[in-house]
Order: C-alpha cells, then sequence, then structure tokens
DNA sequence: TAGATTGTTAATCGATTAACAATC
DNA sequence: TAGATTGTTAATCGATTAACAATC
C-alpha cells in the first residue's frame, strides 16, 4: 500500500519524540486522510492495536518497518550524476535504513574518479564490471531521456530487479522487472492544469479529496488543509 | 487528468517527426495503456477525433496544450538552491513552455548573488521584495524538512497559489492553495516493499495493471513490458 | 460499400468511507 | 460498568475496460 511510508515516518517521528501508543484517528489527522482508510490499511499488516487504546507505536513501526523491507539490504546504484543523481546519492531516503548506494555511474570524464559520500563514480563502460560484486537490486536512471533505454537494458542484464527512472521517456522492461517512474516536469504540469480550471487556486488536490475538510492535494495525501 | 501530460510528449515527439495522424490505437501503445482509456481521456477535452482515420496529431498537441494551461505564462520560484533545487531550475520541464524560473531562494551566504541559467539566488531573507514585482502563481520546496512549512508559508502569503513540495514533511497550506507533494524516499520505499514481496522481481507495477499484458508500474503509466 | 476507428454506454473492478459490533 | 477504539462489513464512489453503434 502506497500510504505505509507515510506511516512510517510519522511513526518514526512519535517514537523518538516519546508516544507510546497512538489511535488511527491521531494518524489520520497526521497523514492528512480518512480514520477510516488507516485502519484498513494497518489491518493488512495483520491485528496489531489494541481496541480502546490504539497500536503500540513501536511495534507498529517495527511491523510497517518489516512489511516494506526496510530490515532488507537494498544496494542502489545510480546512472547520471548530473544535479539531480547526486541529489539523490546524498538523500536520506537513500542511504538510510534499507537501502545503500552501492555504485554511482556516468559518462563525463571530469565526473570519473571523483567520490560522493565516499562511493566513486565509474564510468558507465565499466558498468558490469563494476556491479558484479554487488548487484544492484534497484537501479536508479537520472539520465538524459536519449540514454535512459540503453541504461535500462544494461541494468536488467545485470540482474536489477527494479528501476527507478526519472528521465522523461518511456520505458520498456521485462515482465519480470518491476518500473516506476519520477517526473518531475509532469508534476508542474498537472499543477498548471489545476490553476487553469480553478480561477482562485482551489482545493483539487488531485481531486483525491472532499473539498471541504481534510487534505489536499499531492499524490501521497501528505497534505493537511486548515479549518 | 494525470495522463494528459504523457499524451502531450508523445504527440509532441509524433508531430515533430512528421507525423499527421494518430489512433488511439497507437498512442495507447506508446503511453503503455488501455485503448479505451486514451478514448476516454481525449473526449474529455472534446470530440477531437475522426472516425475511421483517428486524430489529427497537431490539432490534438494544440487542444492539450489549452487544457494543461501550457499556452499561459506560469512563473516559478524555488526555494532551497541544493543539488535538487539547481537540478529543478535546470530541468526541461521548469524552462518550457507556460513555465518561466521567475526567483530563486537560499539562505547559504556562498550561493546568494550566484546565478543559475541568469536567475540570480536571492536570500531567502529577501523573498517578500523579491517575488513582488513577478509573484510566483507557483512555488517550489527544495530545502530541507524543518524549513518547508516556513517557506510555505511565506509563499502563501505572498500569493502562490500552488506549492511543489520536494521536502519528506506534512504540510498545512489553506483550503484555497494546490499542493503536490513528491518524495524521493517514498518511491524507494515503494519499490522496497514489492521487492520484498515478490521473490522473482514481479510485475506488480504499483498494482495498477494485469499482470500479463500491458505496462508495469509507475505513478504515471509510463512504461511498457515486453510481450 | 467495406474497413477502420471514434465516442459512449454499461459492466466491472478496486478504493474509499461510514457505521457498528467486538472488545479492551 | 462506561468510554474508547479497533477490525470489518456493507455501501458508495470513481476509475477502468470491453463492447458496439455511429460514422468517417
Amino acid at each position: 500500500m502506497a500510504r505505509l511510508p507515510i506511516y512510517q515516518r510519522l511513526l518514526l517521528e512519535l517514537v523518538r519524540s516519546g508516544t507510546r501508543t497512538v489511535s488511527s484517528e491521531q494518524l489520520a489527522q497526521m497523514a492528512g486522510v480518512n480514520a477510516s482508510k488507516v485502519r484498513k490499511d494497518l489491518s493488512f499488516l495483520g491485528s496489531f492495536g489494541t481496541r480502546g487504546s490504539g497500536y503500540d507505536a513501536e511495534y507498529l513501526l517495527t511491523q510497517i518497518d518489516r512489511e516494506l523491507g526496510l530490515d532488507g539490504d537494498w544496494p542502489v546504484a545510480i546512472v547520471g550524476i548530473g544535479n539531480l543523481g547526486r541529489a539523490l546519492a546524498n538523500a536520506p531516503g537513500f542511504t538510510s535504513r534499507g537501502f545503500r548506494v552501492s555504485a554511482l555511474f556516468d559518462v563525463e570524464p571530469s565526473l570519473v574518479g571523483t567520490r560522493v559520500r565516499g562511493v566513486p563514480i565509474c564510468h558507465l563502460d565499466e558498468f558490469e564490471a563494476a556491479v558484479a560484486a554487488d548487484p544492484p537490486a534497484i537501479g536508479v536512471i537520472a539520465t538524459p531521456p536519449a540514454d535512459a533505454q540503453h541504461v535500462a537494458d544494461r541494468m536488467v542484464r545485470a540482474g536489477t530487479r527494479a528501476i527507478l527512472n526519472f528521465a522523461s521517456r518511456v520505458l520498456t522492461v521485462p515482465a519480470g522487472v518491476l518500473l516506476r517512474n519520477v517526473d518531475l516536469s509532469i508534476e508542474l504540469q498537472v499543477i498548471s492544469f489545476h490553476l487553469s480550471h480553478h480561477e482562485e487556486g482551489g482545493d483539487a488536490g488531485g481531486g483525491l479529496v472532499p473539498p471541504t475538510v481534510g487534505p489536499v492535494g499531492g499524490p501521497y495525501g501528505l497534505a493537511r488543509a486548515e479549518q
């Protein structure tokens, strides 16, 4: 379920601030979603709540971590170390529990040999050799669109099981490989669409939420509207 | 509709390569979606197709551009010019038709006064003064999570009608302001979830598509699976 | 006319939500 | 026991898709 990572982050903050138990109503408020939805989402993991008092925050967090596979080790290879690739290599989400940046690649000679957070940037020509010892489970494509399919093909051949693509290009991968796309210009165009269709801004929020109460917008439903 | 930007990009390529007409079946193949869905999406704009032959690519592109508001002028202000902010300021999607990077902000003294693509980076303290002459329609937040809400508040006070938030923090905005969130670590966690639940990779694709045919994965449905 | 393809209907599917019995 | 909150059911809603009459 796409909302588990949101609950995970909220629970992490709660646990760190010393909260012992949390109700679905509280989590819903913080995530900006419906309490029924929170309970439905969490019941997907099993019956971890206690009627009358709520959920044990720490235990729930452990269960979500396990469900998300964050107790595993996912080596991540990033190809294309421009500003975006560099941002990703440095992002907390890419270096935190579960994930490990295992290899970086580019074709720019001045970049090859330099390091980002201790990981050396290799030339794309050395891709197969560089990943052989520590094959990445996840490949991240942050190249220009023209190179994206080629890079994806090499990742797939090297055994990568999932690809996160930031290039504005439709990619083709075999059925066994998971592909997710993030396109920053599409986000901007979705906003443009909503702005054009609501004279005074508006509560469009991707059309995912009721207009008068609750959160506005966002693919992850992270926002809360003020009352 | 969230797929219009995908059709827009595909049509732009088709028109540039000289294609005159395109069928819903062709567009569906290229976008990795169902042909019925394409026709349904396009009929939302009006009846622009011709039975028996398909859609006039150039005319359809014009209509989609208009629907997406790409014939307008959307000034974009970016706060937080780290690697991510810099990548965004340079991204084609942020400088192409419809959008214009109008102002950049950071709090790092060594950055203030430098330029990205000709746009000077101002100190965040000067935000109100800097945007007064050319108020941004869209604000982009690429700051650390701790600063995100503060920046959002200032954007809203300055009249920004939409915010694109890249910080891993739930933001609160008034009901009239459109908020969209992009969280890179959530994308990774979604992948981790699917990898943990499918021993041999798998065609999970966000669970949005049938397993044996058609596209895999991605919030935008950009991918095509090989047959 | 024959073939192709749209636009739209109706069926299906899955996600969301309110409601409430179960129960701490 | 009384109050609170879960887990789950059933209703609702919207999105997807197959099918096909309309029509170029």
